[in-house]
DNA sequence: TTGTACGCGTTATCAG
DNA sequence: CTGATAACGCGTACAA
């Protein structure tokens, strides 16, 4: 048991210690222009000598404010997720704002859990990035009903009074490809996510659409979904190995790097090599993407970047003072960085 | 500007409902024994019914529990720290317990406006990971002075009534570099970080032990200090390339992995083989480093632990069940992973 | 088992 | 420019 100090110093230990209202060194201490500049000066002096903090959950009882975020994500420890992060903590920190952050471990119910905390705790807003097999935002009604904004990063989900952060997946999954088919892939293996969630669906979508374009036949045989870890990506080169040469890919196209990475890995144990009999592009720019040899080809987009945007919309949203308050989809960009392991027919 | 909605529903309105007190609400709210079971089942139902959720800081005001812990690192957005960031989380949400997360970007006075936050919002207790210049730890007497627990993990610093959680570096760098010269190697540079940070200092010393023990002769030449990011391995490699043939070092120890593989890729693109002309060992176990080829023999110890036992060990000090209160230092096990590019004969 | 009454530290309102 | 006073929503002695 932690003992119980000596109270702490109050706005009234301060009013009292200079003779003056409460009320006065609440304003004082805030800057408040009404308060002459001398009597401003007293109060912050006397706060520092008595060495006075203030009380931020009184203060947010009694002004409804919290200054704070909730973060709501799949997974702290990923490379993409942890870059969103830091982003919105940049982002957080540059405007007085705090973040409380949870992770529903791709469970729906810690998602709706940690929705509810997040509401308890009276955040100023949530940012969220919606759990593989969430098939509503139903539990997010506590928001939408006190009309608290909410913002979804990445895996986002429609709604109408909720701005969305991410990239074109449709159009990134088009253009890689695309790139692959122009390396004279003609059997294009994807490695995808779930399809509950957008980020895979669409790249899944774009993928489609250009092998559409180019005539080239799309087969279930050729569309793997699973959680795209490593072992997913070990798990899709053992599923590649098996299949009869005739009916292997020349090319895999994963959703993220880390899938294509450990699917590069073991066909490479078994011999294969990258490019010549089977080129590789991933998606995220991971750091591992430019590690393994041969480099991955990958889309790059920044976290920090998205982690940032949706901050600071959010942010803006808050104080009013952006005329994008309304924005309901917000896009970044990605860039297809082309690396050796899609290189069929030397540099491009 | 947000609109303000209808007041919140709180427990008056859950009283007033029930024609019952709003303190037997209160209890009811919370299980509390002395209220009967059938009074509490119709308080829960009411709850439901109106839609109440109970309001953190009006709680905490009253309580002066938070249950919220402040965790403060240099950076977000490592592999060691987001995982350490997962780990923490699990433990805290296991136990109704919320994290409130900043980064302090390795600057000492961002450190500081963030502790004074994290007190501000009073925090039950404290993580921190000193950034890496952080001379002292006065900026933390607000909580010494007020006995709020604070946890020291990874970069920790003595003192008395704090924990520290870790690995024990000395120990786990000296296993590395003799590992090192028992595959022949003489001249064996060090890259490490910092030195106002125990991890890197104690690294040091454990690297300079096992110098010593084998009669090598330690040179400054062959210590650098570094931010150990991948401009700092790059720039290392080339720090040995220009070195006199007769002065190259046949092994490198870096005190991390991401500056290791940097300096790998640097040397390889110069023509230096791995490990045949310079061993490789560098430290946290990072996921490039079993990308990397050849694989990079590391010590891996796991984030997830570091901050699962720093929040496990912070509440239980916090509900005073745990004997464990007074522990002034947890040290975790950390083994060395021998890879490829370590071993100059043949496997181990 | 339940109700009464007050206070946690701050800010908003309304006077002066 | 400053002060008095009443909330904000909840928890807890104390009384019943």
């Amino acid at each position: 048991m932690i003992m119980q100090e000596d109270r702490e110093v109050t706005i009234y230990d301060i009013a009292k210690y200079l003779n003056i209202s409460a009320a006065t060194v609440s304003r004082g201490l805030k800057n408040n222009p009404m308060i002459s500049k001398q009597t401003r000066k007293k109060i912050s002096d006397a706060a520092n000598l008595l060495g006075y903090q203030s009380n931020t959950f009184a203060s947010s009882l009694r002004s409804r404010q919290t200054h704070t975020l909730g973060v709501l994500v799949p997974r702290l420890n990923s490379h993409f997720m942890s870059s969103a992060l830091a982003g919105m903590e940049n982002a957080a920190n540059a405007h007085g704002y705090n973040l409380i952050i949870a992770q529903s471990l791709e469970e729906v119910e810690k998602e709706k859990r940690n929705v509810l905390t997040m509401y308890n705790k009276r955040v100023d807003g949530l940012l969220i990035s919606l759990s593989a097999n969430a098939t509503d935002i139903a539990h997010l009604e506590p928001f939408f009903k006190r009309k608290i904004p909410v913002v979804f990063f990445d895996r986002v989900h429609p709604h109408a009074e909720s701005t969305a952060v991410g990239i074109d997946n449709y159009d990134a999954a088009y253009q890689i490809t695309q790139h692959l088919i122009a390396q004279g892939c003609k059997r294009i293996l994807h490695l995808g996510g779930n399809l509950l969630r957008n980020v895979y669906a669409e790249r899944f979508r774009g993928y489609k659409k250009a092998l559409k374009e180019h005539r080239l036949p799309f087969s279930a045989s050729l569309h793997l979904v699973s959680n795209l870890s490593e072992q997913a990506g070990a798990e899709a080169a053992r599923y590649i190995l098996e299949l009869p040469p005739a009916q292997r890919p020349d090319a895999v196209f994963s959703a993220n790097d880390t899938a294509a990475v450990y699917c590069m890995l073991a066909l490479q144990a078994a011999g294969l090599r990258i490019p010549e009999d089977i080129a590789f592009a991933g998606f995220n720019n991971d750091p591992i993407s430019k590690v393994i040899a041969p480099n991955l080809t990958t889309m790059n987009y920044s976290g920090e970047a998205v982690g940032h945007t949706a901050v600071s919309h959010l942010i803006n949203h808050l104080k009013g003072t952006s005329a994008l308050y309304d924005t309901n989809a917000i896009t970044l960009r990605a860039d297809l960085i082309i690396r050796a392991s899609s290189l069929k027919r030397g540099a491009s």
